[in-house]
DNA sequence: TTTGCGCTTGACAATTTTGTCAAACATAAA
DNA sequence: TTTATGTTTGACAAAATTGTCAAGCGCAAA
């Protein structure tokens, strides 16, 4: 958009608003009418600004996944040992699912849209997670976790790390649990996850 | 519904492509007419059968919750070894999956609504995992799974198993994979997800 | 102050989605 | 063949959501 020139607040408003109701309330299909409320600002303005609710979307969506991609870079290129890498990125998603816990859910119902496959540049993917397998091996062959194929054992930690926040209302319903009750668990999920990936 | 009486037919047909676009296609705001298109029957039929748009969403949600909640109950009181009744639940939820993945993202969106919380039976729940935490426990004791609070095992071994396919179309393009790579790592999550919660 | 430019607004139109209803239809019983 | 009951249909109405437009507003520069 080249049409705000001296105030954007109203813009990052919008999207800021966005983003609050869909990644983190979960309210997948909003109205621009409750955006525009919920923002203090008035409807038409979501048109000015983006030109139509398709094209805010679609530029929330792509913030998101660029977010993400941003996160999987950032375990791979870090120096850091392999342990010390998971920690970081454990820290990281959730200083971010604190905010937006529902982002990765709401990129998968989006998943359809063809404008999102455009992203991944293959080659990059590639060697991104190459690299990272690498390291994984490697540290099986040390013996501190436990020999599988490399991307089963990213499936295991991702999956400890985000479902029990994604999945939070669910979860906390079935076992009955308070809000407290679940924060003191997620809390615990740090290290509950090191211990169960990490042999010794 | 007591309005059918000889020809239910079309009722289930409404339900069960309704349950196709919403689980399988994962298609959450999908229109009254394109679930009668996809059922090749009449628009009017759904109100016919249903009265309302939200009627027959609340139907399949209600019918999604108590599958979920059947699910649960089978782990426990069948009186299978912790092994065994994870092996089952495994293979239960993999069964179930293959015709609904999204099933259980779908009944996290719809958490905010009021009618999905009466179901649960809270004594019945307390007891339901007080027993299953106490077999747990008394595994960890024995020394076959390694020690932590029985809600985080639990946490780990749902997470690992459910998440790897209600995000598949994101971790599928995220590692770059075709859809029979990804349907052969799937198919090793049983022995992986065994492998990674029992030590021996 | 006046002018210009971008921002904001309310009213209106268009579109999409949902709900209603009377009539047509199918089929089995009388 | 009628009759009755339940099913299906298309047309219409109502509601909800989105998009457009001209006019008004605020504020800085001339």
């Amino acid at each position: 958009m080249s049409i705000q020139k001296k105030d954007d607040v109203t813009y990052e408003l919008i999207i800021k608003t966005a983003k609050r109701l869909l990644f983190k309330e979960g309210r997948f299909n909003v109205t621009t009418q409750e955006i525009a409320d919920a923002a203090g600002i008035n409807r038409t303005l979501i048109n000015y600004y983006f030109r139509s609710r398709d094209a805010l979307f679609e530029l929330v969506l792509q913030n998101a996944v660029e977010e993400e991609e941003k996160r999987r870079e950032m375990i791979v290129f870090s120096n850091l040992p392999i342990r010390e890498k998971l920690e970081t990125f454990i820290d990281y998603y959730f200083e971010q699912a604190k905010k937006y816990p529902y982002r990765e859910v709401y990129i998968v119902t989006q998943m359809n849209s063809e404008s999102i496959c455009k992203l991944n540049n293959k080659d990059h993917i590639k060697r991104l997670t190459e690299k990272f397998f690498l390291e994984l091996e490697h540290e099986m062959e040390k013996g501190n976790i436990q020999k599988m194929e490399p991307i089963q054992f990213v499936l295991n930690f991702i999956s400890m790390l985000i479902l029990p926040v994604c999945m939070r209302p669910l979860l906390q319903n079935s076992f009955d649990l308070a809000d407290e009750g679940y924060d003191n668990i997620l809390a615990n999920r740090k290290e509950v996850i090191l211990k169960s990936i990490f042999k010794n």
